[in-house]
DNA sequence: AGCCAGGACAAGT
DNA sequence: ACTTGTCATGGC
């Protein structure tokens, strides 16, 4: 899509139609946990949540125009790149098919995209993306949410009309002990190690984002106790444009034993091999589990 | 009430 | 190299 304002309405920006953007789908897929969806809004799906350090509001009518709530035009170059509109899904789409020359395996792509259109990966802060993913292993969405939303309001620095997602630094500094307070379990050791390695330069994520492969992005963050293949390629696909990376969870482990052949490697699908996971981790536990 | 969750890790085969 | 038990908590 050509990522521009058609009108502005206060602090409403409306930007055009979109065939491959859905508001809902993408605040729903379980890649961010400071969205909520907004009830009895004007529109017919609106989100509101904490994203760059601000308070923000994603909303799209039933035709599918869609509006940025609560941003001065001036902002829009920060919320067309929060949004990644300058990625072309259409493109990427048709490679996802194109690419996989097994004619089964396509047709599992085709229809877990069909299902999943309009899922965009946003461009998020790589370390709330690290310690988001530490807090969601074995963990349900809704508790992960909770447990985030707890994080910042005691730890986050304030930007006014909300709390900012702690830095490493505050969490290092709060302790241990501290955040098991907030009900994280045995996370709460992962948590602290990782901020630790953040704040004291242990871990540099700034060489995680420089890292020549997926595998070399992935040893740097392994590295820190409590991250494994999974939480790692969560990081590095939501947190880091690695869009090659596959998280594979439970989800993930059931719909590859339900639709692919056993020898499969999810890395054929390239390039894109997470957006490809996207797709299907939205089929699955979204669109399966509802029936 | 009990199973499960966008897992990781250590210990055991 | 694979399998299993354990970890802390609460959603459903």
């Amino acid at each position: 899509m050509k990522p521009e304002i058609l009108s502005t309405d206060g602090n409403v920006l409306h930007i055009g139609n979109s065939g491959d953007f859905s508001v809902f789908k993408t605040f729903d897929c379980g890649q961010c946990f400071r969205f909520d969806r907004v009830r009895n809004s004007d529109y017919a799906v609106e989100f509101s949540g904490i994203a760059r350090s601000k308070k923000i509001g994603f909303a799209q009518n039933s035709i599918g125009d869609f509006y940025i709530l609560g941003a001065a035009p001036e902002d829009f170059p920060v919320w067309s790149d929060y949004l990644a509109l300058d990625v072309d899904y259409g493109k990427i789409n048709e490679n996802i098919v194109k690419n996989i020359e097994n004619p089964n395996d396509r047709r599992v792509a085709e229809s877990a995209r069909d299902a999943s259109l309009g899922i965009r990966i946003l461009r998020q802060d790589r370390w709330e993306t690290l310690c988001s993913f530490i807090i969601s292993q074995n963990n349900n969405i809704p508790r992960i949410k909770k447990i985030i939303s707890s994080l910042c309001e005691k730890y986050g620095a304030d930007i006014g009309e909300a709390k900012d997602f702690p830095t490493p630094d505050a969490l290092y500094k709060a302790g241990e002990n501290s955040l098991r307070e907030l009900k994280c379990g045995f996370r709460a050791k992962y948590i602290y190690s990782a901020a630790a390695a953040v704040s004291n330069g242990e871990l540099s994520l700034e060489n995680v984002a420089k890292a020549k492969s997926l595998t070399d992005g992935e040893k740097l963050l392994t590295a820190l106790v409590g991250v494994g293949p999974k939480v790692a390629a969560c990081t590095l696909l939501f947190g880091f444009e690695r869009y090659d990376a596959f998280p594979v969870d439970v989800w993930i482990k059931r719909v590859l034993k339900k639709r692919f052949s056993k020898d499969f490697d999810p890395l054929s699908f390239g390039s894109t091999a997470g957006i490809a996971q996207q797709y299907l981790f939205y089929s699955e536990r979204y669109l399966e589990g509802s029936k």
